[in-house]
DNA sequence: TCGAAAAATTGGGCTACACCATTTGACGGC
DNA sequence: GCCGTCAAATGGTGTAGCCCAATTTTTCGA
């Protein structure tokens, strides 16, 4: 692995620590197994405590490692699997070793309206991008997705079509980069016409998320609603208790 | 110890400071709002502007507020819910101003078996407090939760029964502090018979919730298996980009 | 008058150090 | 041999100050 991401050195020498101990977590050590220490480790890298404990402080709260005040940080058990991370479909799938693709894509420029308008904090006149999708991983429909974007923030999106990740067309074309979205889950059974597309019986049970994804100046870049099959999806996430409140 | 206990002040400092900086937030500024400087709440409060970017980062991954460099820290527009805190039923109720309750409440003791145990990493001879109830909001259904405590951390809680907020009872009868837990939420439909004890109809979508929780030591204090009516649930939280992987 | 360049502001990352709180393990008394 | 005590190890919180990067504001010239 070492991914490193192009650029030789990696940026930040918290980021270089960060790829070091997942490489420690998902290599070397087991489970349970500890981690050296926080002082040892900022001797070695040459960095101070501080850069390392916001490198392991990160890990902690990706649910990756546990730390115990006193006994030392541990590599947590193999998580099932990561909802917490921001990724597109695309990511997604690839991360768990399928191929992502695409039917009946559909790429149009429409007025907001009213719904999609707040969502994205546009007039109802303004244009957007509509992308409606079933996206497939291995050739099998895994979800239905109604993507939209502000076609004053992607001029030209709609007619130069999609092909593979929005995202990654989003970040190279217009640089637009995602970092934050607000997401909603919800409970559904698919009525006939989904479940065909689909392929599972009618009314079977499916998650219904909408999203709507942010850049680092929290300028609203996308609006999704999609609806994934619940016989293959599941969110799996780690939550902690935030703040001391007694209020129980 | 002794000395927060009452917490006229409150624990640490960025303890203080995050209490003050939520009372801002929810009460003097509007979202979009500035907020103050780092460097301002740091010379006010008397502490380090690392010790104030700890309390705003916090609240950043809360999603209370957002941040841009070379601009400010802003209020974020008021979150739907919040399911990003690890909290219990009782207390999600009382902070949407709804009163819990619970019915056909049923404690028992009996062996974890082979599922039970391996949630618990228990053997599945060993012993377990089994909670089984129905809980409500103002006096209406709104899951079925099924929760198991091995016996040896929670001895006699199945015989002393539970009244309110089981969380309540493990802090203050055994001591055990719950602070993370991992979540996994399945969608569903309700089989008749869950749907009579929920009061909706037959094959109405759910959401099936599986939670392993843990205390600061990593261990596993709770196991619970939790069925939600999706008419009156839905999950909203944020997320962010968490590394620099251009991955797309 | 207006736009581009420069300066000030503000968050992001890091160093170096100090002390506290909890856990662990070794030592020693019984 | 067992168990309590105490010191060492380890993570948690905090101070003081530095430079960098992005944004906003000001300045100044065409």
């Amino acid at each position: 692995m070492a991914e490193a991401a192009g650029n030789g050195r990696a940026g930040t020498k918290g980021a270089q620590l960060r790829s070091y101990l997942l490489g420690l977590i998902e290599g070397e050590l087991k489970p349970h197994e500890k981690l050296p220490t926080e002082r040892d480790l900022a001797e070695t890298f040459g960095v101070t405590r501080l850069t390392v404990r916001r490198a392991l402080d990160q890990l902690g709260y990706e649910g990756r490692v546990y730390r115990t005040q006193g006994a030392g940080t541990f590599v947590s058990e193999p998580r099932i699997a990561k909802s917490v991370e921001l990724t597109s479909f695309t990511q997604d799938m690839r991360a768990r070793g399928l191929v992502p693709g695409s039917l009946d894509t559909v790429v149009e420029e429409i007025p907001a309206g009213a719904e999609i308008g707040a969502r994205l904090a546009l007039s109802p006149r303004d244009l957007v991008a509509h992308i409606s999708r079933v996206r497939t991983a291995d050739g099998e429909p895994m979800c239905i997705e109604n993507t939209y974007v502000p076609s004053k923030l992607a001029p030209g999106l709609a007619a130069r079509g999609i092909t593979g990740s929005l995202y990654q067309m989003l970040t190279e074309t217009y640089h637009l980069k995602i970092e934050k979205a607000e997401q909603s889950i919800h409970a559904t059974v698919l009525d006939p016409p989904l479940a065909k597309l689909l392929g599972v019986p009618e009314f079977s049970p499916a998650f219904k998320v909408l999203r709507v994804a942010y850049d680092a100046r929290n300028q609203r870049i996308e609006y999704a609603e999609s609806v994934y099959r619940a016989d293959r999806y599941s969110y799996d996430f780690v939550i902690f208790r935030t703040s001391r409140d007694n209020t129980n």
